[in-house]
DNA sequence: CGTACTATGACGCAGCGTGATAGTGG
DNA sequence: CCCACTATCACGCTGCGTCATAGTAC
């Protein structure tokens, strides 16, 4: 194909991610290669790391594969403004799950001290006493 | 069996999870019924009842079934010395992995935010300054 | 001629939810 | 006879890691 194609190993690591990662992406429709060259093997574009850096980033903003497979169609057209409205509401929403499981973890972290601090003080209550 | 004997979904009531749960239990050796009625349904003496409150306060602190496994032959022999010096490390490995994933969070809550000004402000940009 | 890499296919993981199918209690 | 409940498979979910098998690039 193009002189500049590459292929996936050579992706993989442009983009920090692994072969198989990239196969997977395949798979659910994140990305596809321009072509494939002989053996069958996938070549792909320079688009093709421009758009796995855009799912990274997107991943690292704790958004699951398939919602970031619903901004596909916005990041093709390259439609900013969609793309933009779309991704709001659902930050906003991975916004308040992240309040939601930070408060979780911090009870959590109550418990475990409060728990701790008993077993130290060999106060054994571990299977009869309420939990609050 | 016994008089006492529970069936699997009043064990399941009793101990607020699913039937499904206890079963599933049961293939990982967590619990096992008293005997078996008939038509092979399972019956539960009421120790059945104080384990399945010990695996729930035990996940509650954010234990995988396998830790909580392992600590099955403690809890068997009612040896609480021996169970508390066990589930000692296994609660800190726990407390340092909840702070370790506390900041992660409040990173991803940061990102978040930003991204979301940058979004906002952008679709502003957008907005007074439409399409070249 | 190696051997490192590729392709496809499929199981594994955590903790059950959720059917499917068939046998039972009351 | 009904209906609710049980029993035993077994797939689904999330994001790949990893192994198996076979073909291929260099």
């Amino acid at each position: 194909m193009e002189a500049h194609s590459l292929d996936i190993s050579s992706l993989a690591k442009q983009a920090g991610v692994s072969s198989r990662t990239i196969r997977y992406y395949g798979e659910l429709g994140l990305i596809r290669p321009e072509g494939r060259g002989p053996g069958g093997r996938r070549l792909y574009g320079a688009d093709a790391l421009e758009r796995l850096r855009f799912i990274s980033r997107l991943k690292k903003l704790g958004m699951s594969l398939e919602e970031i497979g619903d901004l596909n169609s916005a990041f093709d057209r390259g439609n900013t403004t969609a793309l933009l409205s779309e991704l709001e509401p659902m930050l906003n929403t991975r916004l308040k799950e992240i309040h939601t499981r930070l408060n979780e973890l911090q009870e959590l972290e109550k418990h475990l001290t409060h728990y701790l601090n008993r077993i130290q003080k060999k106060q054994n209550t571990l299977d009869s006493e309420p939990e609050s």
